[in-house]
RNA sequence: GCGCUGGUAGCUCAAUGGAUAGAGCGUCGGCCUCCGGAGCCGAAGGUUGGAGGUUCGAAUCCUCUCCGGCGCGCCA
């Protein structure tokens, strides 16, 4: 099905051909006065500019052509030379009976679809995540599942930093701590191997950061971390045994996150599986003369004459010998073009990390291992305390996601069991409600602000279940389902929809607008506009059903009928948006 | 210093170059014999940081400027 928008373009456009004019003039959108018209057209503005005559003329002439287009009640010039078009009740209700018998909910693939790459999450071996992987994670997977709703062929991969000096920094500090392991000797082999881990979580938790800090001030310390990193990438087995096992214990925590989350990836690939690409990669590089020596370190210069700001080269290899964070970047993009041949690839990592881009971009473009025009980072801001400094806690240090997810779910709990909501629920459901609404406040906070912009984190204002927040979608998605379950088992059938009263036309007319408002968020790589259109999707049904008082007991079985299937109508598009999100609706909350 | 990014209602945030800049929270005033009122309706609240410019039309684009956040070769 079409949106209506669309349709009145395909209207219009014909018409701003026939003056000469482009027909992409003719884009018609929502009306900003709904006293004048449902939707409008601005485009004779534009062409009357063009064609050098009076806007409202020439807007008077596109409408006269429209005359006895049954789609349109009313049209209209206005102002300068607006166009004002309002639809037929028979337009509106058919259109309403499409969304309710669409299980897309008005969703259209786009028509040309894409292999995209979604890179996000980029949670690191041996670091617990925390609050600063909570956006790239929520952002990434939204755009995944849009991605994926709009046709699009998307593969995501979390893309783990497992491969640098933080490595190399763990393996120093595990020798310190334990140096007759047997994964230290310089004859270590596999059959060597123990199966028990030498460390926990808990230990690479304590350690990083302590090795991390010592690094900072103690040059031979750093040194040495450097050397192991070195070592490591160039196969000293015992290392990479160590590389094993620090993988193998970080995964189990970090999965916990993403159940928690309900964030999926279809690869798990980390800048360690693509080491095996390195030395070939550099050696092409050398040979094009595209990697050159400088400071006894591999450049690729990626400066260009017409930048404003200094572009410093991307570090291929180490003075060291090891490979950096750009270079696995780059052998990353070489294997991803030969196992998934993206047409799109969409970094989601933090907004600071643009420079790094650009360099990575530039270098791939430039070792002709990809283009540069197909490779976007989508930046984003940084969650702050309610001070409007980056998220702390009271010590000021760093929130683990994992604590973070715990405290939304309690606080969700708690404010279940203030309203009196959930009580008929089991244990085990209330705590899984409470998960899901806990991790609905996290989400829609984060997805309702445009990514770009910093945010202000407010565990109160987020888990509340009023205002602009994921609860309280969840409970409007809540409130629909017990009057559809209530329907049902009075026996109540649906009906088609009629527009009978302004609530419904305007509830009608926001269901249509749901296929631009996903398109849009695809197209900004921004999941606020989604956001942005679920929340006004439940503002208009509140009004649409304070405007309707008590369905279930009207008697007139055909009205009755419509304004149940209006309701599911906008419930299959609430789990649909939602879910764009990453936000499932419960059954009761 | 150079660059990126943000500055919109008291607070937190929206607004694909279009008409009268919108929400939430907070404040004030209404609506409960209610299908889940955690809702709905209304009011007050704005020189879109400032100054120029482009345009029929600017929160949006350009220039300058002020304030905040961030980045700028061997960390990721």
């Amino acid at each position: 099905m079409i949106d209506f928008a669309t349709q009145l373009t395909h209207l219009l456009g014909p018409q701003f051909s026939k003056e000469g004019l482009d027909p992409n003039l003719a884009e018609v959108r929502r009306s900003a006065r709904p006293d004048l018209g449902d939707f409008q057209c601005n485009g004779a503005l534009a062409g009357a500019k063009q064609k050098g005559e009076n806007p409202r003329a020439l807007a008077d002439r596109i409408l006269e052509a429209l005359r006895g287009e049954t789609m349109l009640r009313e049209t209209s010039v206005a102002g300068p030379g607006f166009i004002n078009l309002a639809l037929s009740e028979t337009a509106l209700a058919e259109q309403a009976n499409r969304l309710a018998s669409d299980p897309q909910s008005g969703l259209t693939p786009v028509p040309r679809p894409l292999r995209v790459l979604v890179d996000f999450a980029g949670p690191n071996v041996a670091k617990p995540m925390h609050v600063g992987h909570l956006r790239a994670t929520v952002i990434g997977d939204s755009l995944q599942r849009i991605g994926r709703a709009l046709g699009h062929h998307v593969t995501s991969d979390a893309h783990f930093g497992d491969w640098g000096l933080q490595i190399g920094l763990l393996i120093i500090s595990l020798e310190d701590e334990q140096p007759d392991l047997p994964y230290f000797k310089p004859d270590y082999n596999e059959s060597m191997w123990l199966e028990t881990p030498p460390v926990t979580m808990e230990d690479l938790d304590r350690m990083y950061p302590a090795a991390s800090a010592r690094m900072k001030e103690d040059e031979a310390y750093k040194e040495r971390a450097r050397k192991a990193t070195a070592e490591l990438q160039k196969g000293r087995p015992g290392y990479l045994a160590l590389h094993k096992h620090f993988w193998k214990v970080s995964q189990v925590a970090l999965e916990r996150e993403f159940t928690a989350l309900n964030i999926h990836f279809d690869l798990w690939k980390g800048e360690s599986d693509v080491n095996y690409l390195i030395q070939d990669l550099v050696k092409q590089c050398k040979e094009k003369g595209v990697a050159v020596p400088d400071q006894g370190a591999l450049v690729i210069q990626v400066a260009r004459p017409e930048d404003k700001k200094e572009v410093p080269p991307l570090l291929l290899v180490s003075s060291e010998g090891s490979a950096m964070y750009g270079t696995t970047d780059l052998a990353t993009i070489v294997e991803r073009e030969r196992e998934v041949r993206p047409e799109l690839y969409l970094y989601v990592v933090d907004q600071r990390q643009s420079l790094h881009f650009t360099q990575v971009f530039r270098a791939a473009e430039k070792a002709g291992v990809s283009e540069e025009s197909r490779l976007e980072h989508i930046g984003f801001g940084t969650m702050n305390g309610t001070d409007g400094k980056p998220f702390k806690t009271r010590s000021g240090g760093v929130i683990k996601l994992h604590d973070l997810i715990t405290s939304c779910t309690e606080r969700a709990m708690l404010k279940m069991q203030e309203g009196g909501y959930g009580q008929e629920l089991s244990d085990q459901d209330r705590q899984t409600t409470a998960r899901l609404v806990g991790t609905a406040a996290l989400k829609f906070a984060d997805l309702s602000n445009y990514r770009l912009t910093d945010y202000v984190f407010d565990l109160d204002r987020f888990t509340s279940f009023e205002g602009k927040t994921g609860p309280y979608l969840q409970f409007q998605g809540v409130r629909i389902k017990a009057l559809l379950r209530k329907a049902s088992e009075q026996g109540l059938s649906e009906a088609p929809i009629q527009v009978l009263l302004p609530e419904e036309k305007a509830l009608v007319l926001t269901l249509d607008g749901f296929n631009a408002a996903v398109h849009l968020a695809f197209e900004k790589r921004a999941p606020h506009f989604v956001a942005e259109h679920v929340y006004g999707l439940a503002q208009a049904f509140s009004t649409f059903y304070v405007a309707s008082p008590k369905i279930l007991d009207e008697k007139d079985e055909a009205v009755r009928g419509s304004r149940l299937r209006l309701a599911r109508a906008v419930l299959t598009q609430l789990e649909l948006g939602l879910g764009l999100l990453g936000i499932q609706i419960p059954e009761r909350m």
